[in-house]
DNA sequence: TTCTCTTGGCTTACTTAGTAATCCTACGGG
DNA sequence: CCCGTAGGATTACTAAGTAAGCCAAGAGAA
């Protein structure tokens, strides 16, 4: 097992920061959070945890790394796009990017530091704003509104029992819970169709309305 | 040190589920979330550290326990009050509440779990909607829309770091940044004040935008 | 009274985490 | 040919969650 003398060409790829972080974030994304341990992130890269050290300074230091990663992977507005068009292209990239990587959002709160592609998508969002017409202040009212929208719309998706357990989801509303003493809740779950895509419907209902508001906002 | 012996007036007050979950708010508020150990939380007791786990079954169970006691601190609309300020009401207290227990926003995606302090807000919540005239449909659109807003709104304010450290903010700003990389980024630094009660100011902005676009919806 | 449960605490010890300190080895330039 | 260094492995320490089992004090029952 150890023949790994000289030359061979199975040698592994040498390990670099980029190549961590990236291993990082596979192994939270098919593990969670918590399954992404040093040593585990070691064996992804065939290599021991302590090596991973040679590369970056402390598990912080890859927690700050992947999430902006992820926020990498949101697409940014493209510089022609119609404001309208834009916000809503990069609140749909948004939701789709975080709900993909569902650790990520509860890290949003806790880590600060904005990395370069944080910066990156914030400055072209404001960009993107300004140049639709948005002043200073409008635009930050708009960047702050629809961030907050897609973040805490995440938060809830991924926080609902729904998607993954559709067991667990019936149980939960219409076994374990003492059906009289919340009536409201029970009118809905027993009215409200909960498609696979409701979601995205109830998304787009809340983007609309939002974006419907800024419109009249920097016209009036 | 161990004088302990029979009636003691100083024997301390028992234990129970209550008071281990209430120690252990107390423990995250002034320490934050990583510094809730089992350990330090019964320290905090006056107990070992084992002694807990006669009264909640783990750590988990008191991670869900704290999260209910803080969704309990959300006032409740009160039943007579019109739709828009009951509304307006409840998500002030919820952003109070919740940057009151910042450790707790982080906490909400993760365990999916509602208890009853939970069930019992997202049922008036619901409730106020329905009194206020809104459709089955439409009360389910505005309660996504109005929570995706406060919990968005409450993990940006967190994640930010003007309030706390001020000068760490205009450094991040002004000299660590690349100026010229992220000119909209700077243009709003720059230009935008950022006042101690902004985010007050911000929260309402979008809040008032939000519950417009609802009644709008209601009466069309 | 005395014996025995039960309740609620303590002690010990095992596992898994992050990471400091140290060591080893192959390779590249003098 | 030698040696410094880069990039890996080894060892070991500390802190955390928690399983297992111990022990004291009070409440009944005989």
């Amino acid at each position: 097992m150890k023949s790994e003398t000289g030359s061979n060409s199975s040698a592994r790829a040498p390990l670099s920061q980029e190549r961590v972080l990236h291993a990082a974030v596979a192994v939270a994304d098919q593990g969670g959070l918590e399954s992404l341990t040093m040593r585990r992130l070691g064996e992804h890269l065939g290599v021991e945890a302590m090596s991973l050290y040679k590369h970056v300074a402390s598990k912080d230091q890859i927690l700050d790394g992947i999430i902006d990663i992820v926020v990498g992977e949101i697409d940014l507005p493209s510089p022609g796009t119609h404001w309208k068009t834009a916000m809503r292209q990069r609140a749909n990239s948004a939701r789709r990017v975080l709900t993909g990587h569902p650790w990520a959002i509860g890290m949003l709160e806790s880590r600060n530091a904005m990395g370069p592609a944080a910066l990156r998508y914030t400055d072209a969002v404001i960009g993107s704003l300004r140049g639709g017409g948005f002043s200073i202040e409008l635009a930050a009212h708009a960047f702050w509104l629809l961030d907050s929208y897609i973040y805490g719309f995440v938060v809830q998706e991924l926080s609902l029992p729904f998607p993954t357990d559709e067991k667990s989801a019936s149980r939960a509303t219409a076994e374990t819970l003492p059906l009289d003493e919340y009536p409201h809740l029970v009118e809905m779950a027993t009215e409200h169709v909960t498609s696979p895509d409701q979601y995205a419907i109830e998304f787009e209902f809340g983007l609309d309305l939002i974006l419907d508001g800024l419109e009249k906002h920097r016209d009036g």
